[in-house]
DNA sequence: CACATATGTTAAACTAGATTACTATTATTT
DNA sequence: AAATAATAGTAATCTAGTTTAACATATGTG
């Protein structure tokens, strides 16, 4: 079935039964985006919360001066959403890309009352996956506080392996918060040290 | 009832019966607070969610360089906790500290699943109060890489007078994450301009 | 294949913000 | 009221990271 890894990655912090896996199932949409495609864009209403099965996504703002700065790379097993567009159901300060083709699992914002109210285990599932993604944005606040570019890049690098060799480095750049010069400087400096 | 303004706060989410504020008051616990002690220390288990019913405090970090770097602080209807800590029951990462004398409504860990389990209300409340601090944590990290030191002073300011007005300088440096100089200077320069 | 478009590197000049160090106010305590 | 500690301001010098601009190398695409 094409809801059975979002299935599965449910069973990991709540036990469905049957009934619900099945109701579960009825409710969210399978759909496959091509690179490049956009998910959300900024100024719309952000319409689904994104459960990703394969490929990898990239969650930015584009700042007054033009300017993207990655907030979030998303890949396997992992959600993907304008979070604060979704719940809130208002425009998206956020625009969610593709960077690779990319398969997903959707809840539409529409059936999640619904979903709530029909498997309130639910409401526990989703407290636990949003406190562990706001205990992780609360320490990268305090790590672009308190170390230096060099240092976030040799994290990233230790943390998310897999995603480092996936995207472009002028994206990591933008995800640390520094220029792709400076990232390229960093990268060539970690290298005479060696 | 030493609980009722948590109850309050709570009913603002969710309605709750009668039965269920007799049970959630039966299980938190009213304490005070003076200026200067701490909640929570780095190291230790954090063993409470606080709901402040009055005061303020800041929850911060120290670096490898023994600075101090405040990651938020919390007045009066804010939660107060070291989040991942808590969720986890894990050595603490920060230090929450109050700043003024403070009156909280605290939730022991220890009755947490308690709570969940006889008021199931709760995981919907509790999931919608985290989705809150997820959001506006997200925004800051955005907000830190896109805006000047400025204009994250003139932004704090207008969306926090109340906090603005009691607390020293130097630690509202610390939360915008520049020195209590630059912050100095970015005040002088502000007056110049005017 | 050739041409365009996306990605990556290097280096010089520049700027936001840090550091250091000294002075000026306020509170708090005795 | 004097003394001490906590808070705030100023200014010179320093540095991490930016900007600009030129060049290099992939990677696709008609």
């Amino acid at each position: 079935m094409l809801a059975q890894p979002l299935l599965d990655y449910i069973n990991k912090f709540v036990s469905l039964t049957e009934k619900e896996q099945n109701f579960i199932a009825s409710k969210v949409v399978y759909r496959k985006y091509l690179k490049g495609q956009y998910i959300v864009q900024e100024g719309d209403v952000c319409k689904y919360q994104g459960f990703i099965v394969s490929g990898c996504t990239k969650t930015f703002y584009v700042d007054d001066n033009g300017q993207e700065h990655i907030i979030i790379f998303a890949i396997e097993n992992w959600w993907t959403a304008d979070i604060g567009s979704y719940i809130t159901q208002t425009s998206a300060d956020y625009n969610v890309q593709c960077i690779e083709n990319t398969e997903m699992i959707q809840i539409p914002f529409d059936v999640r009352e619904e979903l709530f109210e029909e498997v309130p285990k639910l409401e526990r599932f989703f407290r636990m996956i949003i406190e562990k993604g706001f205990i992780a944005s609360q320490k990268r606040i305090v790590r672009n506080f308190s170390l230096s570019a060099k240092e976030r890049y040799l994290i990233f690098k230790q943390s998310y392996p897999k995603i480092e060799k996936r995207i472009p480095q002028y994206m990591l750049a933008s995800y640390l918060g520094i220029t792709k010069e400076f990232l390229s400087k960093i990268k060539s400096k970690l290298i005479l040290e060696r």
